[in-house]
Parts: C-alpha cells; sequence; structure tokens
DNA sequence: ATGACGGTGTGGCACCGA
C-alpha cells in the first residue's frame, strides 16, 4: 500500500477575506498540510474553529495588517517552531512543525520571505539578513530532520522561467542576482524545486499582479515554491500550481501549489 | 516615468505588496 501525502502553499492576502475562497479549495483539493502566508490577522482572530469543522487543525503566527503565516493540518503537528530561532524578528514570517503521516514525520517549513521593495532599499537589506539566518537554520533543521519540505510565498523568480518578462526586469526586486544566489543556497542544502521535477508548460507563474488585467495576460511570477529535500526527493510524485482560484471573486492575487509525496 | 489593484488602518488618505 503506497501512502500518498500531499503538502500546499498559499498565500492568500488577508485570511479574514479568503477564509471563505481556503475552504472551498480545502473541499476541492483535501491536501494533507496547507501553509498560508499573508494572514493579516492576528492570533486572537485566526479562525480556528471553521477549519477545526473542516478537519483541519491549525497553528499560526500572527500579525496585525502586515504577514502572518500558519499551518492548516489534517494530521498530528508536533514541534511547532515560530520564526527563525536567534534572528530578532517583529514580523511574523515562518512556521514550522512536524508532520506525523503514516509513513513517517515530515518535517514542514512555511516561510513568507521578505519582499524587499527595491534592491537599494533598507528593505531589501532585511530580506539579504532573513534569507542568511534562514539558510543557516535551515541548515541545523536538515541535520535534525532529513525528511523536509520548504514551502512559502519565496518573492524570490529562481530564474528566468519564473518571470513573465526576465528581461525587461532584470536586476528589479524578485530578479536580482543576489536573491537568485540566495535561492541557490537554499538548493546547495539539499533541496529541490519540486515544480522543475517534471515537465511544465512555459510560463507557469504562481502570482500576478492585481493591475492592468496581470491574469488575463498571464504577466506574472512564479515566486511560491515546494522544496523537498534530498531525503524525500524519490518519494516526489507531482508538482502543480492550481490557477483556478485565481479565477474567483475577490482572489487572492497568489495561487496555490501542491506537491504530492509517496 | 507613473500608476494601475487590493487590503488594512485610520481617516478623509498613506502604506505596503510584487
Amino acid at each position: 500500500m503506497i501512502e500518498i501525502m500531499k503538502i500546499a502553499t498559499w498565500n492568500v492576502n488577508s485570511l479574514t477575506v479568503r477564509a471563505p475562497q481556503v475552504l472551498d479549495w480545502l473541499a476541492d483539493n483535501p491536501v494533507d498540510v496547507l501553509g498560508l502566508q499573508e494572514l493579516k490577522l492576528t492570533e486572537d482572530k485566526f479562525p480556528f474553529a471553521v477549519f477545526e469543522a473542516a478537519g483541519y487543525s491549525a497553528c499560526a503566527l500572527g500579525q496585525k495588517t502586515y504577514n502572518g503565516v500558519a499551518l492548516l493540518s489534517r494530521l498530528p503537528i508536533a514541534d511547532v517552531q515560530k520564526n527563525i530561532p536567534g534572528f530578532e524578528d517583529e514580523q511574523a514570517r515562518v512556521i514550522a512543525g512536524t508532520v506525523l503521516s503514516a509513513a513517517g514525520p515530515v518535517r514542514v517549513v512555511n516561510g513568507y520571505f521578505v519582499n524587499g521593495q527595491a534592491p537599494d532599499s533598507d528593505k531589501f537589506a532585511y530580506k539579504m539578513r532573513w534569507l542568511t539566518a534562514l539558510q543557516a537554520w535551515l541548515k541545523l533543521e536538515l541535520t535534525q530532520y532529513p525528511r523536509l519540505v520548504l514551502v512559502g510565498d519565496f518573492n524570490i523568480t529562481a530564474d528566468d522561467r519564473d518571470s513573465y518578462d526576465p528581461e525587461g526586469l532584470r536586476e528589479t526586486i524578485h530578479h536580482t542576482t543576489a536573491e537568485r544566489d540566495h535561492f541557490k543556497a537554499l538548493i546547495s542544502l539539499g533541496l529541490t524545486d519540486a515544480f522543475r521535477q517534471f515537465e511544465q508548460p512555459e510560463k507557469s507563474f504562481s502570482w500576478w499582479d492585481y493591475r492592468d488585467f496581470g491574469f488575463r495576460r498571464n504577466r506574472g511570477l512564479r515566486i511560491d515554491y515546494t522544496l523537498v529535500s534530498d531525503a524525500l526527493k524519490p518519494q516526489v510524485q507531482a508538482c502543480v500550481i492550481d490557477k483556478l482560484p485565481r479565477k474567483n471573486e475577490r482572489p487572492s492575487d497568489h495561487t496555490p501549489v501542491t506537491v504530492t509525496l509517496s
């Protein structure tokens, strides 16, 4: 018998607005674990009960107005970690937990990576510091949890295929060499971009600007990723971007990405 | 070059996102 485990990521851009869409999506796509980003609410406003009723327990690191991350899971979650240990951060960007599946424990790290605004900004400097801290922590996590999945909104295009206009946007935010070097450094820890393990259509994106008919014109970026550790790589069965929720009324600007493990 | 759209908080807009 083959145990299947599905892990997904979705930047919902306000859980207050999007909770009904998340519930609808889970009803159609009953993944085992869903990492959410950009909750834009504090934990006291997190709708634990509605997700419980749908069969999902939740753990969350909230923040008013900005950021905020959560893990929804149908399986028990243990050893929850909020933000990067030893990295002082007022912003709620990371939540990790160990999912106890029938096939053994899987460490799921869910991140809302720093946007960075512009390469010459203070926010970009923070992005670099944050990425450095994430990398150092994940190196340790991987020794403790060889079976690890890193999901989230990375706010980085891994390479030119992940942008609708790689030439025109060269060295702008999400496209800089410095950001891509950090992405490669994560890969060098022993992680693999599950999406690129499979043949994919050209111009596959996970985010489209609300403005200027971005989705209709497919002017988007692939910035939402599911990275699997070397130990899990042989078990990757599929990785798909679901564009359907982007067609909803009042959609998030991001769509869910799901990785399937055997 | 700018702003376009959307969410939030607070206030009559500004800030942020990507």
